[in-house]
DNA sequence: AACCATTGCGAGCGGAAGCTCGCATCGTCA
DNA sequence: TGACGATGCGAGCTTCCGCTCGCAATGGTT
């Protein structure tokens, strides 16, 4: 009973702590966020937050770890519903929105995602976050082209390309970040359409598909 | 007289801490390296580094600007002999091979370049850096095509890409970086090429240039 | 040789950040 | 209600780093 309520209690604690330094990684980045400050916005003190974690590393693995399952989750959800019958601006569409919608709603990950100059475990962790995005991606561009390549080369460019332009796509005025996305999809599209191959069953079975895109802001 | 020497030795001093810091802000990055550090690389104490720079940032601003300098003058050189007679592939290695020399030869441009999370004012330094880069690539873009569009946009995507692929195409085996090269330049060709037309006169007019790329190695 | 401006040194200062520890508070049970 | 373990607190310890300042070495001029 006692052991349940303490429990429960370290739980919500543990939450409230991580969704502060969530707030705090996102504004700081890693290096430049403080334990004192992350106690402070959770409303503890130092001494509590290190109840919780052994260490500020340790805390940004935990939001890592969690942030390695919320995003495959949402890469799992993606592939609902087959993947065959999409056109390859489609089956981008469906990588990088969840990606996105994933970096809107916890802004401390593009810090720790992007951000070099960690520690080395901290930096295995985040290693491991783009291994799994890299090796989802590859397993869809492969049930998606049909053919039995390994793609993972690919892919890890792919998560590059993220990495890279993900800046575009999230900073700035609305319509920057529109122009970003729309970039970042455009970027994806063309690189990956030469290795992907045209598809078996596409909506646009036409030789001509997309009327070779251009600027459409001159 | 005197003057004249004690110039020459402060010059002589200057560069020998800036390639010190060079050394030691690619190995550590900014944030890692320590002022202590860097003078002890270039066999001077503490206080004779800050007679010649005021603060830290300082240091880095300087390796900036000479940066800035140097890949301009790269890039300015790569444009010699004019461009209009290139295929779009030979233009973007006439871009992407002077900047991987430069970045091979000045290792701590790519952490200053790509790290972000640095005092505003290096910030901006940084950001300077990074338009001039956009800027000269925008007006190789319009020359190389004839069209007079901005090209700037598309130009900040391709600096973007650069920073994004950077690592794969400086890190890991040499076999590794090779790949990461090609990849990166594949990129590069693949977005710009619809973006910035078929090109005059071009070396492959034939109504298929490149025989849809392909992974070289599975 | 004597003098002195210039250059160079390095122990140490001020302060910040990660982390700790002894004490206060809270909640449960006799 | 009193006692006691669990939980929480926050001043401060330790370490590190950017930076300084008083003194020593240097070398050119007289």
């Amino acid at each position: 009973m006692k052991d349940r309520r303490r429990q429960e209690r370290g739980k919500q604690r543990s939450e409230q702590l991580l969704a502060a330094a969530e707030r705090v990684f996102a504004s700081a980045g890693y290096a430049g966020a403080t334990t004192n400050h992350i106690a402070d916005e959770a409303g503890v003190s130092p001494g509590t937050l290190y109840q919780f974690f052994p260490n500020k590393q340790a805390i940004a693995e935990a939001l890592a770890a969690r942030y390695a399952d919320r995003l495959a989750a949402a890469h799992e959800r993606a592939r609902m519903g087959g993947l065959e019958r999409l056109s390859l601006t489609a089956l981008v569409d469906r990588m990088v929105d969840p990606f996105l919608e994933f970096h809107r709603e916890a802004p401390a990950f593009g810090a720790l995602f992007v951000e070099s100059q960690v520690s080395p475990e901290l930096a295995g962790r985040v290693a491991e976050l783009s291994q799994g995005f890299a090796g989802r991606l590859s397993a869809v561009f492969r049930e998606w082209s049909g053919r039995r390549i390994d793609f993972l080369p690919t892919a890890e460019v792919c998560v590059h390309l993220f990495k890279g332009l993900l800046p575009l796509a999230v900073e700035g005025s609305a319509a920057e970040q529109r122009r970003g996305v729309k970039e970042l999809k455009a970027v994806m599209v063309r690189y990956t359409e030469p290795i992907l191959g045209p598809g078996k069953t596409k909506r646009t079975p036409n030789p001509k598909p997309r009327p070779t895109p251009q600027h459409d802001a001159a």
